[in-house]
DNA sequence: CTAGTTAGTGTTAACTATACACATAGTATC
DNA sequence: GATACTATGTGTATAGTTAACACTAACTAG
């Protein structure tokens, strides 16, 4: 095989370019909602994406994965993994583009404030079940990013990244619950719980109309692999 | 962030390159082996390396992985599976360029002749266990796939392709005991096969000087999520 | 003080994983 | 052809884990 055939509109980039997309997702009114861009210009204007952006030549590709996020969200310190990297030839119809697709997790959405960027209309949370057509391959993306984000919800304790500082266990049952989409047993859900030793009593509740329920927080935030369940 | 600033050297790259590195596998007498090549030239010269080589702009990421399969070992109908991205920006000293990890088995090294390249001064199977200082990132990459293939072993039917057309059920579990690196209990490894049939009766061993082993090939070689352990 | 709401708590049965030892079917050798 | 050698092939009992299940407790609102 040699360098030079076919795709004549491809010839310029000698080899292919990179971008890192972001699957940002965030628990917000019970929900799993993810953040999505709405396109301003060209073939996929007026369409919702994931957010992202080119790779620049003097950062690392998680370095890049770090800026987007701290440019759309505004803050830093929060869980980030790489996913699979997306290289069909024409996932991006007008150029050549391979995608190396990042998840992040928001404990907190709180105090987040999101910003645009002169290159989109809109940025956004969608509850993940009511995403319909994205741009680009991004939907295939999303479906990666929510089955890798299911399986370790199962074996690490990646959930304290979903979680703020201190929480109820009935909160961290149902962020389960919303992402497993399906009911677990309140029972054996706080049995497992206890004896992974990985939380400790954080104080109680107020305010609440009805029993308040103790607080916990993580001992660490560190990844650790767990049979949750 | 503007996008012209730091590193000339690295300026005429305005989007950083892609590659593909390939971690292939294969059992050669009772050992997991890896190719590995020798490089001929410049910052690595006379060191080992994966193989791999630069996405080209006409194939997609994963049919690169597979052009250069095909062009080391001389097959196409292996197991392929992408493995991570590596993206720091001095792993190759001399150019910015992302390499994209594969992880390839081969179930049977008997047919393979290795054909090096212009570019490599000797291509060859080495035993992971023997493997010291690679060229580039390379050490981490291997010890990535490494890992891949112990949990993929752990809960997929992923051994298929590691095991020749018939195979005897101590080949399976050797072929388990070597990757994992610990020894099975002999009743409980049939027993846990059989449940999750997946295997058929496929005649038995002939000229060994002890009793023969029944042989056994796979129903199906589609990777599936099964508990082996 | 009653109703409403969510929190919090143990036990049993079914299943799964683990540990463990000896007879069998061949070949090679004398 | 008898014996030694070698790797194959087989079952059971115990410990541990998972899954199913319903009621009392603590608080607020009216």
């Amino acid at each position: 095989m040699k360098k030079k055939e076919k795709k004549p509109e491809f010839e310029k980039y000698e080899y292919s370019a990179a971008a890192v997309d972001l699957v940002i997702f965030a628990i917000i009114n019970g929900e799993l909602n993810t953040l999505l861009i709405k396109m301003k210009y060209k073939p996929f204007q007026g369409e919702l994406a994931l957010p992202g952006g080119r790779i620049r030549v003097y950062e690392s590709v998680d370095e890049c994965a770090k800026r987007e996020i701290k440019e759309k969200v505004g803050i830093n310190n929060i869980y980030v993994e790489q996913l699979y990297s997306f290289g069909d030839i024409k996932r991006d119809p007008s150029i050549r583009i391979i995608s190396i697709s990042y998840l992040a997790l928001i404990d907190n959405t709180d105090n987040i404030k999101l910003k645009t960027t002169e290159k989109y209309e809109e940025i956004c949370w969608m509850p993940v079940n009511k995403v319909h057509k994205l741009a680009y391959d991004h939907n295939e993306i999303l479906k990666y990013a929510l089955s890798r984000l299911k399986s370790k919800l199962i074996y690490t304790n990646i959930v304290c990244n979903l979680l703020p500082k201190k929480f109820s266990l009935s909160e961290m049952q149902r962020v389960h619950e919303i992402i497993l989409d399906r009911k677990l047993d309140k029972r054996n859900f706080r049995k497992k719980v206890f004896s992974l030793d990985l939380i400790k009593e954080a104080g109680r509740e107020e305010g609440v109309p009805h029993r308040p329920s103790k607080l916990y927080s993580f001992k660490t935030k560190k990844l650790m692999i767990v049979e949750m369940f």
